[in-house]
RNA sequence: GCCCGGAUGGCGGAAUAGGUAGACGCCAGGGACUUAAAAUCCCUUGUUCGUAAGAGCGUACCGGUUCAAAUCCGGUUCCGGGUACCA
């Protein structure tokens, strides 16, 4: 019988899940692997092929770590709230709930048509108010630190969609879907403070087996900046005076000027009266501008002159008080001190409206522009002479003795806007009384489930269909007062940021997780999944996880131990795929055509797994054609047992290329190196592919090698081979050290480093008995022809390499 | 602009404590089997010169270190990702 997938491989996926092949309970005395994948949204697009990738990554190393004996926790989930459900409602009047089932049922299908070794009865779902009863509970324990608080922000407000978006719906100030305008619009928010944990969320980067990209990326999000707060007074109103943040307080002499931000307190208190109409159109001209105008590259900087002046602590000099939106709010104190002879944005400002640029570097000059290098100080009093690192330290000294400032640092990251105008995620299990007084659930009143709602329409006001549930939103308490929930509900991020602690104990109805389970499996071991959450859903759930860890919740500091991101699966043109590109592969079909164990070893066959990579149907047709040659090792044409299976001893080479492979595979999936290890397993197929013979005990082994990759056939030889049940559980193959020296070695022989010759040798050889021989090959002869050996290069067993003049 | 990553045949990619560049797969060409085709199997395949033996060149580009560089160092170009006045 030929190799048909499509007959094996449902029979063993059935097989599987009837016998529960893959379910795990804690075993104390058993080592744990933790494999994770991010687990996905169920769209209703259905897979696609970049799902299977990072999913057959983490199977073939939970299949592999099985067989060396590891318990194994490896299960898959949905992460369900979202978008796109609570849109088709709004547009169909179809409840999410709905669509989402539907859409996990078609997931669910195509997921399981791949033959992935997932525990299904440890499945989740974020929407089942079992679980996000726990997304609540945690919540709660956050705002019982202190850690969640209301807060008017500005949020992307779409008219036109009568939806709040969130940044990443917002493109060029337009919104994603559609391009309608996106105004900014103040509404009570719910904040977490994860800037508590800044210093914690960078420091504990550096343990992380992580690449170096995302902690990068981690790092730059953080925004770390070490430097000095000093104080200002407002010359002539010494009762009056800003504190401004620098990373260079040694450049303080060199201060000619002051920016507040707009929205800055003290505007209004210093400007001159005739100054008034100026700073207030300024104002509103800037409150106006939108992301398009703040992302403009063109732009020159804008401001106006108070008409207030500061007084410079160091020197005494009044410095002039300007308002310009190249300071934030947000960000340090809303105000700066400028130095524009080292300050590339304060020199283009100080250019534009005249205001005097000095050095303060010994030689330096700073007519042409800015000069932010390390130099010799000069023309700063105390600190003339020092290098900038010194004066650094020696002006906070100065400034703390004087009282006018003290070291400082400032983070770029914001606390994170947690509440969203919608009605598809998890509502908040909180109530405001009519007096204002917020007040948590008690949690053993959660969860705190959605209400059916007539309509999914957001109200004009841009509060979420859950506002129009007057019997759900409107509460009485027992003291009598009235009450009201949050019409708001927590962001998709919520449900991820913990999932992983779920899937430990997703039964359990007592807690989310119990210590127990939590200090066998946790941390992860390996986290697999895509660049696109390298900051948001990676940061926030470290967050959660510290603050866990701080209520002793959790034992580990860090949820993932090691991460890595699969690359982009890309189009056969090499473009990003995408339905309006028409470069789209749908899994179901590929599956269909040539079974899930040809997708498997194909998309782990392209090339390193983090890199992207393009899609090649004839690739993936080379990939089944593997296959079927592993197949046709095994079973003849009328479907019996190959009659070439023996018992007799490996010839050499078979032997020690099989003894090469093990290792070769073996240490690759170590390294996640699935394209060279597949491309190892071809190697040793090729070999016996021209074998009339070979021993049975090697083709066993061969099918348990596979078995990661293509775990259909694996099954299904291994049993037409050994009868009995699953080879999930039998031992890895392990090699010899010492079948893996070859009796002979051809060792290249180089002259000035080209390659001219080879030695065919038994290995260690002395340099003497090298050259010996190598001076009786005819062709070294011939190209040493006239000239002498000044000498000889001898890595034992590796090459020759003769200098000649 | 800044930060990170990358560049190897016609294509995807192998090979890094420096040691035969191009494993493996795809494509292409040739052959076997077949009435024919598909499937399968075998061979060739970096490039230039040469009938051949062989020789020259070759890992984005320029330079350096070394007996020896895809690999290390300095500079340049291009591509991908992140970020955007963060003081």
């Amino acid at each position: 019988m030929p190799y048909r997938p499509e007959q094996i491989e449902p029979k063993w996926q059935a097989f599987w899940e009837q016998n529960k092949t893959f379910k795990v309970e804690i075993e104390p005395n058993k080592p744990k692997y933790y494999a994770l994948d991010m687990f996905p949204y169920p769209s209703g697009q259905g897979l696609h092929v970049g799902h299977p990738e990072g999913y057959t990554a983490t199977d073939i190393v939970s299949r592999y770590k099985r067989m060396q004996g590891f318990n194994v926790l490896h299960a898959m989930g949905w992460d369900a709230f979202g978008l796109p459900a609570e849109q088709y409602a709004i547009q169909t009047g179809t409840s999410p709930a709905l669509t989402t089932a539907a859409n996990i049922e078609n997931f669910t299908r195509q997921i399981k048509s791949l033959g992935f070794s997932y525990d299904w009865d440890r499945e989740i779902n974020t929407t089942d108010p079992k679980y996000f009863k726990w997304t609540q509970w945690i919540f709660l324990e956050i705002y019982k630190l202190g850690l969640a608080y209301e807060h008017d922000a500005p949020v992307n407000w779409c008219p036109e969609l009568r939806t709040v978006l969130s940044n990443e719906e917002v493109i060029d100030g337009k919104s994603e879907r559609g391009g309608h305008p996106v105004v900014r619009k103040p509404m009570k928010q719910w904040m977490l403070k994860i800037t508590e944990y800044a210093e914690k969320l960078l420091e504990d980067l550096d343990g992380l087996d992580w690449p170096t990209s995302v902690k990068e990326m981690q790092k730059n999000w953080i925004g770390k900046s070490v430097g000095a707060e000093v104080h200002f007074k407002i010359k002539d109103k010494i009762d009056l005076e800003f504190v401004v943040f620098t990373t260079r307080p040694d450049t303080l002499f060199g201060a000619t000027y002051a920016v507040l931000a707009p929205e800055h307190p003290l505007v209004d208190q210093i400007t001159a009266p005739e100054r008034w109409q100026e700073l207030n159109d300024y104002k509103e001209f800037c409150a106006a501008k939108s992301d398009l105008d703040r992302t403009d590259l063109s732009k020159k900087k804008t401001g106006v002159f108070t008409g207030a002046y500061a007084v410079n602590p160091a020197n005494g000099q009044p410095v002039p008080v300007w308002v310009a939106d190249y300071v934030l709010m947000s960000y340090g104190t809303g105000a700066i001190m400028a130095v524009p002879g080292h300050d590339q944005r304060d020199w283009e400002f100080a250019k534009q409206f005249g205001i005097e640029i000095k050095s303060i570097l010994d030689g330096v000059e700073v007519s042409e522009g800015a000069q932010t290098d390390d130099g010799i100080l000069a023309h700063s009093g105390f600190l003339d002479g020092l290098k900038v690192k010194e004066a650094k330290t020696k002006m906070i000294e100065w400034l703390e003795a004087q009282g006018r400032g003290r070291a400082s640092i400032n983070y770029k990251l914001r606390d994170w806007l947690f509440s969203r105008q919608r009605y598809w995620g998890e509502p908040f299990p909180l109530m405001q009384t009519e007096d204002g007084e917020v007040l948590p659930m008690d949690p053993k009143d959660l969860p705190l489930e959605l209400p059916t709602v007539a309509t999914y329409q957001p109200s004009e006001s841009g509060e979420s269909p859950l506002a129009h549930c007057d019997d759900w939103i409107n509460l009485t308490l027992p003291d009598g007062r009235t009450a009201k929930r949050s019409s708001n509900t927590m962001p998709q991020w919520a449900g991820s940021c913990w999932y992983y602690l779920r899937y430990l104990d997703p039964h359990n109805d007592q807690a989310g997780w119990s210590s127990e389970a939590e200090k066998y499996w946790m941390p992860v071991d390996l986290y697999i999944g895509g660049a696109e959450h390298a900051v948001l859903h990676l940061l926030y759930s470290r967050f959660w996880h510290k603050v866990l860890y701080d209520l002793g919740h959790v034992t580990t500091k860090e949820p993932f131990q090691k991460l890595v991101n699969q690359g982009m699966i890309l189009g056969e043109n090499n473009e990003k795929m995408s339905k309006s590109r028409g470069n789209v592969i749908n899994p179901d079909d590929v599956v269909k055509a040539y079974g899930a164990d040809a997708l498997r070893l194909y998309e782990m066959f392209m090339g390193p797994l983090e890199k992207a990579k393009p899609w090649s149907t004839t690739g993936l047709e080379g990939a089944h054609r593997f296959l079927s040659r592993f197949w046709r090792l095994y079973v003849e044409e009328d479907d019996k047992t190959t009659s070439r299976f023996t018992d007799n001893a490996l010839d050499e080479a078979t032997e020690r290329l099989y003894h090469e492979t093990v290792k070769k595979v073996t240490d690759d999936l170590e390294g996640l190196r699935f394209n060279t290890a597949i491309s190892q397993l071809m190697v040793m197929v090729n070999h016996l592919t021209g074998q009339p013979q070979f021993n049975k005990n090697l083709a066993k082994n061969l099918a348990l090698l596979i078995s990661p990759f293509a775990p259909h056939l694996g099954e299904e030889l291994w049993h037409r081979l050994k009868g009995g049940d699953t080879l999930a559980y039998e031992t890895w193959p392990s090699y010899d050290p010492a079948k893996l020296v070859a009796k002979t070695l051809t060792i290249p022989v180089q002259i000035l480093g080209k390659h001219r010759d080879n030695l065919v040798v038994p290995p260690g050889l002395s340099q003497t008995e090298a050259l010996q021989l190598a001076l009786k090959q005819d062709k070294v002869v011939r190209h040493l022809e006239g000239r002498e050996i000044v000498k000889a290069i001898w890595v034992p067993d590796k090459i020759l390499n003769l200098v000649v003049r």
